[in-house]
DNA sequence: TGTACATCAGTGAACGCGCGTTCACTGATGTAC
DNA sequence: TGTACATCAGTGAACGCGCGTTCACTGATGTAC
């Protein structure tokens, strides 16, 4: 065909944010070369002038799926000026989180994979370190705001993670909804829940 | 070769506690047949004879493999006889746990595959209400002791789910510990930590 | 208790399919003059 | 500005390999008499 050098940039843009969002939604495992480019809109063939080999591209893609998840979550806490930690603590518990998979944090569908994989171990850390830094920023220093970020973001990917994985719908939302504001009372110093 | 029946079970049992190991260590995805019959001592021809097909096994693995831990945790917690709360949560947050994926709890590296896989959802939903109710139990209702449960469990899963995942050591360790002491501090009803 | 026969767990070669990768080719893009 | 040529993004057929599954076969187990 021929196409022009800028039309490549976006190509390959194009490939990586796909596998990207597909990392998210099949883990690292299960998305093809061929599925992959058909998505992009190209032939299998032409995804060795991108990418190496496929594992270069999981690679990248992880890289990129869990880069940007973290971004988009600092944008949600922003959206409530008053307490941009609970902000976030609800953007992250919400339904639309949990329903799409494919454009959300990626410490949750890739913890698993990057406990495999020491390829994607370094962005793994990498966003686990903005994650708690972010908390720890937000959080008004009551005690130890590293310890409070830490058991923050441990209980926010594994209530996502676990609200995926059941098959009650009942469940689930319990589960967010009961870890939300129970993280919330635990962050406002409140350690009694009322019932 | 011919074999007896008796033999017939203890093979069939084999297969599936080798198989619930490896997903655990694996995922659902990477685990072949051959491997595992391998592993059983015995060539890939008659795994058909046990199971109907490679998903068959690996649902029946899945199931095993999240059934059998929280029966570990409930012993490790009872270890504990002032405190089985802490027993639990030591045992959850230990290095020995986070070290040892194909013999630890099955929330934590198959949590991801559930959340693709409804088939799995049903033991997956199982062993979540199974930890939920033991730390009810084990809980001192201080407050609303489903909704502590509710974090614990989060927390726990989260932790070990990212202590796997990342690069640096003295992080992981990191983690573990302070969701340690944050997480018996936060039962205790203690909710501003000390230094 | 022995004997003849049926069963069936386990073997290992073979099959088919999907998938990652390669490669000769195409034709628009980009460059040299 | 126009022309000739080189480059190279993308195509699609082909290759090789691994993996799930099938199947004819083996021989000890289990049963009937």
């Amino acid at each position: 065909m021929g196409r022009s050098q800028a039309e490549k940039v976006l190509t390959h843009e194009r490939i990586l944010r796909i596998a990207a969002r597909k990392v998210r939604e099949e883990g690292v495992t299960r998305p093809g070369v061929a599925d992959l480019m058909k998505e992009a809109g190209l032939t299998h063939g032409g995804f060795y002038k991108h990418f190496t080999s496929r594992d270069d591209l999981i690679t990248q893609a992880s890289a990129a799926a869990l880069a940007e998840g973290s971004a988009k979550m600092k944008r949600s806490a922003g959206k409530n000026e008053q307490d941009p930690r609970a902000g976030l603590i609800d953007a992250y518990l919400a339904k639309p989180h949990r329903d799409t998979p494919a454009t959300g944090c990626a410490l949750v569908p890739l913890g698993a994979d990057a406990g495999r994989d020491p390829s994607l171990q370094d962005a793994y850390e990498k966003q686990v370190r903005t994650y708690l830094e972010l908390l720890e920023g937000l959080d008004e220093p009551a005690g130890d705001a590293r310890a409070e970020a830490m058991l923050t973001l441990s209980a926010l990917v594994g209530a996502v993670l676990m609200s995926r994985a059941v098959a009650d719908k009942d469940l689930s939302d319990e589960l967010l909804e009961t870890v939300t504001d129970e993280l919330k009372r635990y962050a406002a110093g409140a350690s009694s829940p009322t019932g």
